[in-house]
DNA sequence: CGCGTTCGCCAACGGTTGTTGACCAACGGT
DNA sequence: ACCGTTGGTCAACAACCGTTGGCGAACGCG
């Protein structure tokens, strides 16, 4: 068992290739899509604007290959059902507030056409399946998603990319006592 | 009473100058900052790329002035105090559907610094005032209107923007019955 | 030690962008 | 009827973008 996974080339520029996507993120999540160059990221890489398009083809590839986006959503099955919304809004500010990348996929989402249908994946892949669980009526379960999306999105655009300043005040058991009512109510409460 | 207001210089290119506000909301909406070029708002009103450097200085001046938001809130004074939560919902959907000039500023905060301190600035001009009527302890208006933003935005920006298919497939009626109590809360709510 | 493969840099291409200045035509007060 | 002012077009500039191909150098297997 020397590789943990199947697939484990392990070329001589592995170096490169993640000293790349870790500054991809970092430009597209301070200057979303357009405005994030390939010559910027290059830059920041200490490499030649041609090694990116060598490793990942486009710069459409470059995004693809630098969000790629993991909530690692808890299982919500063994909690109480009372508890699922503060359990699912301190989850959510942790992840995050421990990497950029979701701030890039929401700046790069809110103006480029392949931003939005990613972050649609990322809903419909793994935020689904969690309200699946805890979820009164199957036939809701999209639209109870999407109000929880609503008002994490919300948060996340006001405190991370517009930076409201009364919102970025906010302490993070703050934002969760606040939000983490509201979360529970779309989710579990049985009436609109 | 020939003049509703002071200044009206009533210009001969004022058509022109309306029509060229009138596309590049429409660009800026559909595409974002960056992608918004002066030359398709100028085809789009019929005229040259020249004339809007003419009228408007610059393109961060063309933005300035076609981004021009007026809520037109109501003033909540003479409201039953549990109503406000469902009348600030059902005006927020009515001003966001009328015009596009919200999903533009939405779309072009998102990955642009002016873009993201005008959509503050309509924060603080104009929901901060209203939520003073109504927000108990004087020292948490600034973090309830910001909370009742995080909410309001979040839907936007899932509905008109990254246009997740349950958050659009949900009726105006729909989202007030859903909104209305998470607004009331965070404005009115004695305890955190 | 050879030699194919990988890594990296350099220079350039075609295209697009914001912006500018010269030039023409229609207006409108005197 | 004149002529300054205004509305509008055209062509071009400099800068920047994504992208490409060629070339040298370092690697690593035989």
């Amino acid at each position: 068992m020397v590789d943990s996974k199947p697939t484990a080339p392990s070329r001589r520029s592995d170096a490169t290739r993640a000293a790349i996507l870790d500054a991809a993120r970092e430009r597209f999540a301070a200057d979303g899509y357009e405005r994030a160059t390939i010559r910027a990221v290059a830059r920041d890489a200490g490499i030649d604007p041609s090694m990116v398009m060598r490793y990942y083809g486009s710069k459409e590839g470059l995004f693809a290959a630098a969000v790629a986006v993991d909530l690692k959503l808890p299982d919500l099955g063994p909690l109480p059902r009372e508890e699922v919304g503060s359990a699912l809004v301190t989850h959510f500010l942790a992840v995050w507030e421990e990497n950029e990348v979701l701030t890039a996929l929401l700046r790069v989402g809110a103006s480029n056409q392949a931003g939005a249908e990613r972050m649609q994946g990322v809903f419909q892949d793994q935020l689904l399946p969690v309200a699946q669980q805890v979820c009164p009526d199957p036939e809701q379960i999209p639209a109870r998603a999407a109000l929880t999306a609503t008002q994490m999105l919300g948060m996340a655009l006001a405190r991370y990319v517009l930076r409201f300043p009364p919102a970025v005040a906010l302490s993070r058991q703050e934002i969760v006592a606040w939000l983490a009512p509201t979360v529970q109510r779309y989710l579990t409460a049985p009436n609109p």
